[in-house]
DNA sequence: ACAATTTTTGCAATAATGTTGCAATTAGTT
DNA sequence: AACTAATTGCAACATTATTGCAAAAATTGT
């Protein structure tokens, strides 16, 4: 089994405590997280500032992806694939729970194809369905 | 042709000069405006609170809705369908150009359906496409 | 067209969220 | 253990969002 400072040391990133104590929130939680909630979660354990700093540079190296929300916020989530710097394989669909309002990433679902208007290219498609959730149900 | 005046009536709203003017922005827009583009364009004509306010309405009301960011931002844009109060038909794709950073509604590109996992209930889907738009190729 | 009522707006205060520079600390390296 | 490079915390600041309340404007009925 993958440890925090095996995850780090693979991306380049010198191991911290913020940083594995960040990750291990990730690998807890079994869904995505907002700044917010890293935020309660460390308490006064660092600095607000070192939790920004932390979450953006997890997404650099692709450790979290963000998942985009209509609430003046952004969501992060592990990537649990074989996600490299800059080079993000989120092809999967993100599923809000209106009940819970917890946010799962289905890694199973595959964000289908679509066709664009003519002279439209894609290069990314990010989908996010909202709906009732198998612990809610 | 539809006016403004129409539009707010239709909605149950006072037609106020601020409604207009926010709305007019919308009409005349190609694209998806965020709350800073709105704040930009009616300059000091009225407080920001107001600019808040009338977005909240208009998307409850129907005449707008939300389009997920992943930069802690919202975008809204005209509902130009059969949207009412509470019950949107915001089922079509949203596209985001890389290079003139419009975000752009494609009222034709429906949302494909996708196959959730067992125990997963569907309301709402939304997609965003990033890539190189019509007028940038 | 006017008065009464309801709705909307602006202001002020406050909260929440995000950013930057710099010195102190900590981690990695030899 | 000493050196170097990276990371953190602090402080100050900037931006963005929310709330209550009184003033102003819009709607309603006459």
């Amino acid at each position: 089994m993958k440890t925090q400072p095996d995850i780090l040391k693979q991306s380049g990133l010198s191991v911290t405590e913020s940083r594995k104590k960040i990750l291990d929130l990730f690998l807890e939680s079994d869904g995505a997280l907002a700044h917010a909630d890293i935020e309660k979660n460390t308490a006064s354990a660092f600095d607000r500032v070192t939790v920004y700093r932390t979450l953006q540079t997890f997404v650099e190296k692709g450790i979290i992806h963000q998942i985009p929300t209509t609430d003046n916020s952004i969501l992060y989530a592990l990537c649990k694939h074989n996600c490299e710097q800059g080079k993000h394989h989120d092809d999967h669909v993100h599923f809000i729970c209106s009940n819970c309002d917890k946010t799962i990433c289905l890694d199973e679902v595959t964000v289908p194809d679509v066709k664009l208007p003519k002279n439209f290219t894609k290069q990314q498609a990010a989908m996010v369905v909202t709906g009732v959730c198998e612990d809610c149900k």
